[in-house]
DNA sequence: CTGTTAGCGCTTTCAC
DNA sequence: GTGAAAGCGCTAACAG
């Protein structure tokens, strides 16, 4: 349990050195005789030496470490802006501590605490689909620390912010889908919590309204994001007096249990309900039929929240800029909305 | 830049007392006057006080982290073993601070001195398929600091690991395969320098010599893991002048590009060609056909990795323990092994 | 070029 | 019940 690690008095204490001393060679500083400094790093490596970073946040107070909170880890799309993330903060010099909040808020509220204690230097935030009450976000531009938040982000906070353009990629999806000659397409939405959500419906909405289809509230359901209310509400649609003959879903995951679901019923993916989903998961290409989504950028989010944290970190806090940077999706087309003709 | 955060001091200052009382407040310390533990507590609160888990660990020489070394993220295999470990570590009271290798002998090299550097109290580690040496990983143990091996283990390193039979999974696939029918059965199989590669080739090898059937050198392939070598790989084992007529593949990955390449070339599976994985990644229930596949309990390795870290941790240096624990898989059998009956 | 001193925020004896 | 002092490992002036 006790256990000793080599330290710079260690070193100091074996050649005769001050800790001063120790410490500038292993630093790098300039004034210190090539000798001493020789010996010093021969030693350190020799007794695999690794400096204390705990100690060095305490003195220069900058821990040199990145936050991410993430809602969840299952599907693959968080992983993937994490992996970015990560390799973008690396190359900057900062470590970076994960934490995901499996859609919790009261998990949320305590990842974000040991955030807090652990001193990140900065925070990515992409929060659950329960959050309302985002004090405990506000807390750390209260301290200074900034943060960005993606993807899902906070709507009533004034800082940087990455998100997709959620309207123009439901547009875009519903448009194909109108053009396809399905004219009855239901949508399964988000909680109304979440901006992506009303934003995705917006799009919609307005790709109904610019073709003159009718709007049919039945055909619009936001729910929790959890695949038994997906298979639930799939089974509801289709079961309808006059079903959809299209169903717009707010992600990956739900198309995919539809695409089960509807599979189940016997009924044909694109001729009798074509399906099209949101975010261009890995298994999208590998489903059966291919998933038709509107693929994100998902190593640029991470690229580009590390960057916009990195620049405001670098900023005064006098001198924060709230920039909301917003990419640009793509349609990917696939089999469940066009019958296939080559392959 | 320069920014501070509330500390004992503060609250010692505004309240008149000893940082010592307002140490002993927070902490819980018994022989403490309540109404200055309430005054204490009160303006904590107020002034959001989080307890700088940097200079905590630099007194006790714990800094309450774990740390979790990955060779990759892409897959959902990792990422589900990471959040079962979190949890599971969180509940102990530790955080994580988890990195992936990317598949890089430099990178985890690196990895594992951010871990050292920033003092983690343990390591779980499943290696690159790069690495030979494991000098990085020894100095853990040198320096008294637990490290736990999961899915892909160091055998030189005399410590805990958490393995599931990779022999006996594939063996039962294999045997499967053979049960249905098949007399041809390739194998791609992992780099050598992993022992999950050699396991599973070893368990394909002795299915075949159990039911008598020859072992053809030309349709068993080692390879590095990477999508491109295996579509190339799958190519040529379909062109070989007599092709297998079943597919052992070390992963689900691998089984998903095989899949592909198999459809693209219009074969049926598993009529022509049966494919078998090994995992039951997420995306394996999806695929057309459903991928038969080794099941690994994802939930389980991550669980147990961190208990048997604990129990480490707990233990004074010259008593560890080095058991390994071996869990047990489950053959999930799909279409692509077995012509559909229901459904 | 090198040593001395102070201090980062916190816990922990040891006194009172 | 509370305060004073020491120290965790390190860097950063300040002297020499």
């Amino acid at each position: 349990m006790k256990r000793h690690q080599t330290t710079i008095i260690d070193i100091a204490r074996e050649l005769g050195l001050s800790k001063s001393t120790v410490s500038r060679a292993l630093t790098g500083h300039p004034h210190v005789n090539p000798e001493t400094r020789q010996a010093v790093l021969e030693l350190a490596e020799k007794r695999d030496y690794q400096r204390n970073m705990l100690a060095l946040s305490l003195v220069t107070s900058q821990s040199h470490t990145l936050g991410i909170i993430v809602p969840e880890f299952i599907s693959p799309f968080f992983p993937r802006i994490i992996i970015r993330a990560q390799e973008v903060a690396a190359k900057a010099g900062y470590n970076v501590i994960v934490s995901q909040s499996n859609e919790s808020y009261e998990t949320e509220v305590a990842n974000a605490k040991v955030m807090l204690a652990n001193r990140v230097d900065g925070v990515l935030v992409s929060v659950t689909k329960e959050t309302r009450n985002f004090d405990h976000f506000k807390v750390f531009q209260r301290k200074g620390i900034p943060i960005v938040f993606f993807n899902r982000v906070c709507e009533e906070m004034d800082v940087p912010k990455v998100v997709v353009d959620d309207y123009e990629g439901a547009f875009k999806a519903v448009e194909h889908l109108i053009r396809s000659g399905k004219g009855r397409i239901a949508h399964l939405a988000g909680p109304n919590s979440l901006l992506i959500s009303r934003k995705r419906l917006q799009g919609y909405l307005d790709a109904l309204r610019k073709h003159k289809l009718p709007i049919i509230e039945e055909l619009i359901i936001p729910y929790d994001l959890t695949q038994e209310k997906a298979k639930i509400y799939v089974k509801h649609l289709l079961e309808l007096p006059e079903p959809p003959d299209a169903l717009f879903a707010i992600n990956d995951p739900t198309a995919f249990e539809a695409i089960s679901v509807i599979k189940a019923k016997g009924l044909r993916i694109p001729e009798d309900i074509a399906v099209v989903g949101f975010s261009n998961d890995y298994a999208s290409a590998l489903i059966e039929p291919g998933l038709t989504t509107v693929a994100q950028p998902m190593q640029e989010i991470g690229e580009s929240a590390v960057q916009l944290l990195l620049e405001q970190m670098e900023r005064d806090v006098s001198d924060w800029k709230a920039i909301t940077r917003v990419l640009k999706t793509e349609l990917i087309i696939r089999g469940s909305s066009q019958r296939k003709t080559d392959e």
